[in-house]
DNA sequence: TGCTGTTTTCACAAAATATACACAAATATA
DNA sequence: TATATTTGTGTATATTTTGTGAAAACAGCA
C-alpha cells in the first residue's frame, strides 16, 4: 500500500519542468504540469496534490499570488523557485505560507532534498495538531469531536464527514454530485437531495455558526469563511 | 500546574531575535537570546532550555557546529533557521539531529506553530508516565494495576492492555482497525466487533468510570478525560 | 489430559442514523 | 404577477451500527 505522492510543478519554462518532473518521477513521485499561475489555480481546485512546485515569475498570475490564491482553499504546502537578483523584502510580513525556498539555478538533488522533508513535515504536521477554527466554531479532528463557543457538540457520523469535507474545502463550490462522490463514496446511488437533508441537520447542529454554510443556487454548497 | 517553556534564540541579527522574542512571550514562552554559537553553547551549558531556535550562519561558530556541540550533552530540540540560498542538503543527509528547520524570511506565526509540536513531540517522547489518574481511576503502569476509587480491580490481559492503549492516546478517536493493529498486533486477522466485546468488558470492569470510554458512531472509540 | 480463565465469534435486540418523500418556503423566470 | 424551479424542513421508514449475553475456541497449566 504505497501511496504515492503527486505534485503539482508550474514554471513557464517548459526545460525547468522536464527537469523537475524527471527527478522526481525517478523518486516516485507522480508529476502533473502546468504553465502558469492561473492553470495552476485550476488544477489544483480540481484535483488533490501533495505539493506545489511554483515559479515566482510567471505569466498571467505570479508565484505569490498563485500561491495566497491556493492556499485559500487548500492546505497544500508550496515551495518557491526563484531567479537570483530576484528579491523579497517583506522578511516578516510573510504570511502567505510558503513552505520552502530553492533559488535558481537549483540541483534538481536538493529540490528534490526539500520536497522530501516539506512532504514529510506537513504530514506529521498534520497529525499532530488538525484543528480548524472559526470564530467559535471548532473542529477538533483527532478527537474527532466539533465544539460551538467551546462547548463540545454531538454529531452523527455523516453530519461529521459532511462538515470535515466542506471546511476542508472550504470557500469551493460543492456540486451535490461531487459531495456524494467524495463524502458518500462513489458507489452511493441514492437521491441528490440526500444532500439536503444533511445540510439541514449540520446547519442545526451548528447552530449560529450554520451562518458559514452557504447555499449556491443552482449548484450546490459552499463554506464559507477565511 | 503550566510549566513555562524556556526557549534559546540564537542569531546575530537583533531584528530576527526581537521578532521571535516578542512572538514566543506572546506565546507563553520564556526567552533568552544569544548572539553566536559559542555563547549559545556556553549558556546551553549553564541552564536547562526546553528548545534552541539556531541560525545557521553566525560568526563565531556557526549553526551546525553548535547544534551538534548542544547534541553532545543535552537532547534539547532544535529548530535550525536557513537563509534563502544557503545549502543545506548536508543538514539531512547528515545526522545531527535537528527537529525541524525554517526557512528565511518565515512567518513568526509559522515558526511558533512549529515550536510547538517540536516542543510537545520532544516532551511526549520522553515522558514515559508511569501512572495515570482520572478522578477516582488510577493506572499504575509499572505494577499493571487498576484502581477504581482506591480498590484495586482485577482485569483480563486484554483489558488492560486495551485500556492503557486508550489512556495512551486519550482524547484521540482511535477506530477499530487501529485498535486491532496496535493492541491486537498487525498479524490478528479476526473480527473488527472482537473490539467491542473487550470494550464491553472493560467497561464493566471500570464501573461508574466507564464514562471515560466514548463511543465513536460509525468510527470506533476514545478515551475521553482531560 | 482435563481444568480454568481468557479470547473470540456469533446472533439478536436495541439504539442511532440515513434516506426518501411530501409539502412549505424561497427564488428565478416568463 | 403568475408560474416554474429550487431549496428548506418535518416526518416516516429503512438501514446501519452498537450493546450484550451466551456459546465456542483457545491457552496455560497442574
Amino acid at each position: 500500500m504505497i501511496a504515492l505522492h503527486k505534485i503539482l510543478i508550474v514554471d513557464d519554462e517548459i526545460n525547468i519542468r522536464k527537469v523537475v518532473r524527471e527527478y522526481a518521477e525517478f523518486e516516485g513521485y507522480e508529476v502533473e504540469e502546468a504553465e502558469d499561475g492561473m492553470q495552476a489555480v485550476e488544477m489544483v481546485r480540481e484535483r488533490d496534490y501533495d505539493l506545489v512546485i511554483l515559479d515566482i515569475m510567471m505569466p498571467r498570475l505570479d508565484g505569490f499570488s498563485c500561491c495566497k490564491e491556493i492556499k485559500k482553499y487548500k492546505d497544500i504546502p508550496v515551495i518557491m523557485l526563484s531567479a537570483r537578483g530576484e528579491e523579497y523584502d517583506k522578511l516578516f510580513g510573510f504570511e502567505i505560507g510558503i513552505d520552502d525556498y530553492v533559488v535558481k539555478p537549483f540541483s534538481p538533488k536538493e529540490l528534490m532534498a526539500r520536497v522530501k522533508v516539506v512532504i514529510r513535515r506537513k504530514s506529521s504536521e498534520q497529525k499532530m495538531e488538525e484543528k480548524y477554527e472559526f470564530e467559535g466554531l471548532t473542529i477538533d479532528v483527532l478527537g474527532r469531536v466539533v465544539y460551538v463557543n467551546g462547548e463540545k457538540i454531538s454529531m452523527t457520523p455523516k453530519e461529521y464527514d459532511l462538515l470535515f469535507y466542506l471546511v476542508k474545502n472550504r470557500n469551493l463550490a460543492l456540486s451535490r454530485d461531487k459531495l456524494l462522490e467524495d463524502v458518500w463514496g462513489y458507489d452511493f446511488f441514492g437521491d441528490d437531495r440526500t444532500v439536503d437533508t444533511h445540510i439541514k441537520m449540520l446547519r442545526n447542529s451548528l447552530g449560529e455558526y450554520r451562518k458559514f454554510i452557504v447555499t449556491l443556487r443552482g449548484m450546490g454548497y459552499k463554506f464559507e469563511a477565511d
